[in-house]
DNA sequence: TCTCTGCAAAGAGGA
């Protein structure tokens, strides 16, 4: 039987005597999940562990246990094959379970601090590339030249040689076909390579380096002289076990370690085990531990508590880590088996450590609650379906030069969330317990609805899931370690209180004919430790920042470009190569840089020297803030860091990108959408708003908008800017839809006259949508085109996507129409605003006005807002709206 | 049923 609840509470620990002797156990009360009844479960012998680590409050999945019938209840205990789960919905990764199992500190280490640029790790991450090609068949010369070629940047920025390297990777991958070979399978369908293994059951999730005849394979490049392989390594692989098991018929009873340096040990010299190839037997006991050692990592995650080191068995003394783990121990005044070195950081630091730390793990936590939706497959349960693509019908799939896949199908026209260029979960169908591979979106829903992924195996494509990544929690870890402690107590003095911000604007005039787009810059260039520049839409805020970026560069500074996405990134740059600065080096992915942008891209592949020296030398470097916080950035440092949209960025976000410079300039409106976050923690507030609250002085209004009549502005510069934001000039104010060439404003409906218009057509809210809404939008938009409006000169913009795709149905392609929150950035002449809400406005999209913010300041001389006049009079905010827009 | 973007992930070493 399988049990599975809410746990109320956990007895002491006894000893008793059984049949077989002395045993121990535990008793926990679990309110079931199903049922809500209260039960017991008794946990015997080494399950007591887990009894040791739960809390009331945790969730605890037994499976297999065995039933009890006690005085008319029932109550389930521990017995052979019974497997004790606790908190089975956090997705622990498998290479944590070996990290801990080594120690626990080691795990805590790796997650704050991430995992530095070393060459015993690229050259690993090479040969285990180079491991999946020989798999799939690659000769074994194109691979490893290719492979290394792939890791230019990370080789050149190691100063590393590429001919040893080359070398070094061929006898690693000798020591791999020899093994290949010597076995007697020869046919590549006994093979997978790096399968994406998920367990639902188990709460583990993990990339196996292979798995053969259905039994895990791991790749170590390390040296390994004994017969068996080395523990954790066995820990590692008995995981993947754990996963294969649930997923097929039986649990795989052996796994296989493949050391390749062991091949160019020189045998004369050591007289161990050479042979690369260890194999070990998986038993229930090792099944067991592993579990249990996964289950230690999920409940100190749920308490948040940060490992000692005592918690396991490890040698400090013959730990790599052990100066990093001091170091560290010793800025947080952390206890540590290791002990600490060092001084601590001051206590308003620590605290501010353990704040964020606390926000980012509970964002991770609904990170993790995204694996669950892997997993449901009825439709029912597919409420939220948006994030996968069912129902599709392969038709194809080709092996393409380099060994990877492409995979085709055609898709059933549903709208999800899945974009070209995502990294999704390619699946038959279930994408937990079938076959399933991480994909990149290639093509998504052509004219003929073709969809089209790219893989590393194949793979019948018949759906597809979004996949959900850790990587932005991680790396806003390393933010806050980066910032907290490495950065000079100087540097974050402002930040923490303790000293204000120095400006000291510089003399000259750089905007002449904008006084206080003029004034940011001087301040910008004349800030010792940081500048905000607060531009409202449409004041030029991007033209300011290019400004700035410019002047800096005239004075030698080496300067930082960095936003939050891509599309933000690739816009400051545009404005900069308008500034006629073209020496600049865009550091991001191939899918992620906007294809007029891609001729500045760092390729990251080729000759080492090259692709390092681009990067180091450029004066230039923009990257999204989760670029800066990948491996080769962190080793870059710039003079100034400028930071766009920095509103929309969180605290720790910030701080990837500033960390990397002495100083830094903050543009953006907290007055516009806030960051994007799962959870609401203190990862809400960006370091833009904190810092021009607590330094309105370290800031500049950028106070005249070019973009918005100003009869369209009136309303949204009262209710969010103090009434400060005007007109830049008179052009501005008293533009209108007839300015437009070919337009005849008296070919509009009377009501559409006006700049700003009000249409109630009374209809009612269905689910997310509102059809008479969508309707009236659409008569708004005939009417503006039959005025002779061109379609791309129209914006239609809806709180929900459902009202999105039923407005996007009815009007013509060429018409934007969008969310708010996408609509951020760009502008139209002409806006619809659809607000669907009948009868209440409940709904949390619309307790943020910030939205409402966005969504009327897009449009330049007309603005037509639709909905139910009653409804959205129920809140002051919005009734004032109305009243302005009527 | 709220909105949303980033990211390949996992990759090493030795008493």
């Amino acid at each position: 039987m399988n049990v599975r609840g809410v746990v109320v509470g956990v007895s002491d620990g006894k000893t008793v005597s059984t049949d077989y002797g002395e045993s121990e156990l535990v008793e926990v009360s679990l309110r079931e999940a199903e049922s809500a009844e209260e039960t017991t479960v008794t946990l015997w012998g080494k399950w007591t562990e887990a009894g040791a680590l739960l809390e009331p409050g945790m969730e605890l999945a037994v499976y297999d246990a065995d039933v009890d019938e006690y005085r008319g209840e029932t109550r389930y205990t521990t017995g052979d094959g019974t497997m004790v789960v606790v908190e089975p919905d956090f997705i622990v990764d498998v290479t944590n379970v070996r990290a801990w199992v080594d120690c626990p500190r080691m795990y805590y280490l790796n997650k704050i601090g991430g995992i530095e640029l070393a060459e015993p790790v690229v050259k690993g991450t090479i040969v285990h590339e180079v491991f999946g090609d020989l798999l799939r068949g690659r000769d074994v010369e194109a691979a490893v030249e290719d492979r290394v070629r792939e890791a230019g940047l990370d080789l050149g920025l190691l100063g590393a040689d590429v001919e040893s390297m080359t070398e070094s990777v061929r006898q690693h991958a000798q020591a791999i076909e020899g093994w290949l070979q010597q076995g007697t399978l020869t046919e590549r369908d006994e093979y997978r390579s790096e399968q994406t293994l998920i367990s639902r059951r188990y709460g583990l999730k993990g990339r196996a380096d292979a798995v053969r005849r259905g039994a895990p394979v791991e790749l170590k490049t390390g040296k390994n002289t004994k017969r068996d392989p080395r523990f954790k390594d066995k820990v590692q692989a008995t995981c993947y076990a754990l996963i294969l098991g649930e997923h097929g018929e039986t649990t795989p009873d052996t796994g296989t370690l493949l050391y390749t340096k062991n091949a160019a040990v020189d045998r004369a010299e050591t007289s161990g085990d050479l042979s690369p190839a260890k194999d070990f037997s998986i038993g229930s006991g090792l099944l067991a531990f592993v579990l249990r050692a996964r289950n230690e990592i999920a409940a100190m995650e749920s308490d948040m508590s940060v490992p000692t080191g005592y918690e396991g068995e490890a040698k400090c003394e013959y730990c790599f880590e052990q100066d990093t783990c001091m170091a560290v121990s010793g800025r947080l005044d952390q206890e540590s088996k290791a002990g600490q070195v060092g001084t601590a950081v001051p206590e308003s630091e620590r605290t501010y450590f353990d704040r964020f730390y606390r926000a980012v793990e509970t964002e991770r936590r609904e990170v993790h609650r995204e694996y669950a939706k892997l997993w449901r497959q009825s439709p029912e349960e597919r409420a939220d379906a948006d994030r996968a693509l069912v129902g599709l019908e392969p038709t194809g799939q080709r092996e393409l030069d380099g060994g990877r896949w492409e995979l085709r199908a055609t898709g059933t026209g549903a709208v999800s969330k899945i974009r070209t260029g995502d990294l999704v979960l390619a699946s038959d169908g279930d994408p937990v317990g079938g076959n399933a591979e991480l994909a990149r979106v290639e093509r998504l829903g052509g004219a003929d609805g073709e969809i089209v992924v790219t893989a590393d195996e194949p793979v019948e494509l018949r759906r597809l899931d979004i996949y959900p990544s850790e990587l932005t929690t991680d790396r806003l870890l390393t933010a806050l370690h980066d910032a907290v402690l490495t950065q000079s107590p100087e540097w974050k003095d402002p930040l923490f209180g303790r000293a204000e911000p120095e400006i000291d604007p510089i003399e000259e005039t750089v905007i002449d004919n904008n006084a206080a787009q003029d004034e940011a810059v001087r301040m910008a260039l004349g800030a010792e430790d940081f500048a905000l520049v607060h531009g409202p839409p449409g004041t030029g805020k991007t033209y300011t920042l290019a400004t700035i970026v410019r002047e800096f560069l005239d004075r030698g500074e080496r300067v930082l470009i960095s936003a939050f996405t891509n599309r933000a990134v690739d816009n400051a740059l545009e404005a900069l190569i308008e500034e006629g600065v073209t020496d600049i080096v865009r550091f991001g992915s191939e899918s992620g840089v906007r294809a007029d942008m891609q001729e500045y891209r760092l390729d990251r592949s080729g000759d080492p020297q090259r692709c390092a020296s681009q990067l180091e030398e450029a004066s230039v470097v923009a990257a999204t803030t989760a670029s800066c916080g990948s491996r080769a950035m962190r080793t870059q440092s710039f003079d100034v860091a400028v930071v766009d949209e920095a509103g929309q960025l969180t605290e720790p976000g910030t701080l990837a990108a500033v960390a990397l410079a002495d100083r830094f300039v903050l543009v953006g409106d907290h007055q516009q959408l806030p960051p994007v976050t799962r959870a609401d923690t203190d990862l809400s507030e960006s370091l833009f708003e904190r810092l021009i609250e607590a330094y309105p002085e370290a800031s500049k209004l950028l106070d005249r908008q070019y973009r918005m009549a100003q009869r369209i502005q009136a309303y949204p510069s009262r209710e969010f800017y103090d009434g400060a934001l005007r007109p830049a000039t008179g052009a501005v104010a008293s533009q209108q839809v007839s300015d437009l060439p070919d337009v005849e404003s008296d070919r509009l409906p009377a009501h559409l006259r006006d700049r700003v218009a009000f249409v109630d057509p009374g209809g009612t809210q269905k689910g997310h949508t509102n059809p008479a809404e969508a309707a009236a939008v659409t008569d708004a938009v005939e009417s503006y085109l039959d005025a002779g409006v061109s379609e791309g000169e129209i914006g239609v913009i809806a709180p929900y996507r459902a009202q999105v795709a039923e407005i996007d149905r009815r009007v013509p392609e060429a018409v934007t129409v969008d969310t708010v929150d996408r609509f951020q950035g760009s502008s139209k002449e002409v806006i619809v605003v659809s607000f669907v809400a009948t009868g209440s406005l409940e709904s949390p999209i619309f307790e943020d006005y910030r939205r409402v913010n966005v969504a009327l300041t897009r449009a330049k001389k007309a603005l037509v807002l639709v909905g139910d006049a009653d409804t959205l009079a129920s809140d002051d905010t919005y009734a004032r709206m109305v009243e302005w827009a009527r």
